[in-house]
DNA sequence: ATTGTGGCCTGCCCGC
DNA sequence: TGCGGGCAGGCCACAA
């Protein structure tokens, strides 16, 4: 599903679509449509205005205008197209069908071409001007302190907390098990509880892990993935591996090197 | 404030 | 062969 790996494919994408201008939006679907928001005021807010700049701050993709500021989500299910162009072709729990009908928004550009979010299960969304203030460092550039932060004094689980947006942004369900079994940390582990150099390897871990799945083409590529099965073994030591609920999310771990 | 839970969305897969 | 139940997880509302 689409976490920090794979927004980061689609904003390379949307970098095709900078310097071009807006001549229309098609938002059929009002759900879709966050804050507020509605496809008559979306449109009459970026209309003619021109996208100078696509960024990503964890699982949020941002287009800047001249105008206003276009936030996109896609939940798990969602992708980007830019010109008829899939970001991600892959895409773990989503469809690869080719249905229009699943297309949210879509912003027509000047000369033909567009960007638009398909999305059939309908988990993802379109923001105005997002609160960018309200997610954490982003995982791809957090720094140790800015991790140790994010975990200290809690009670919560580390991987609940590694997910919570607000302080890590863009660690998913895969991503948060791939680092914690890298890191031999249990994800049930209270985040305040880690010791300093645990919370060094995981900061290790987290960054080395994003920086892999992104070369080696999404969230779904790592070492655990395969092994998320009732009959998986450790990639590691070869340890039937452990599913539990933890953070409200399916977990898979090793309970033999995770501590 | 913090933490946990349940619901929402709907295509897909499995078993009968 | 068709059908129905369960599943996936990001996000949010709500409760304690």
């Amino acid at each position: 599903m689409p976490e920090s790996v794979e927004v980061e494919y689609y904003r390379r994408l949307a970098d095709r679509t900078v310097g071009r201008r807006i001549t229309a939006v098609d938002a059929p679907d009002a759900w879709f449509l966050k804050g507020g928001l509605t496809g008559r005021a979306l449109a009459a807010a970026v209309t003619g205005r021109t996208i100078e700049g696509a960024r990503r701050i964890g699982k949020l993709l941002l287009l800047d205008t001249d105008g206003p500021t276009v936030g996109l989500r896609f939940g798990m299910t969602g992708r980007l197209l830019v010109d008829g162009v899939a970001g991600v072709e892959d895409l773990q729990y989503s469809s690869m069908r080719d249905e229009p009908a699943w297309d949210r928004v879509t912003f027509r550009l000047e000369g033909g071409g567009d960007l638009r979010v398909r999305d059939p299960r309908r988990l993802g969304g379109v923001l105005l001007d997002p609160d960018e203030s309200r997610l954490g460092a982003d995982v791809l550039s957090i720094t140790p302190v800015q991790l140790r932060q994010a975990l200290a004094r809690s009670t919560a689980p580390v991987k609940a907390r590694l997910m919570d947006q607000g302080r890590v942004a863009g660690v998913g369900n895969l991503i948060a098990d791939e680092a914690l079994w890298r890191a031999g940390i249990d994800p049930a582990r209270a985040a305040g509880s880690l010791s300093d150099a645990e919370l060094r390897r995981l900061h290790r871990h987290l960054r080395t892990t994003v920086d892999e799945l992104l070369s080696r083409g999404g969230s779904h590529t790592g070492d655990v993935f395969h092994a998320r099965t009732p009959e998986g073994l450790c990639p590691r030591d070869r340890t039937p591996m452990l599913r539990r609920t933890v953070g409200g999310r399916t977990t898979w771990s090793c309970p033999k090197h995770q501590r």
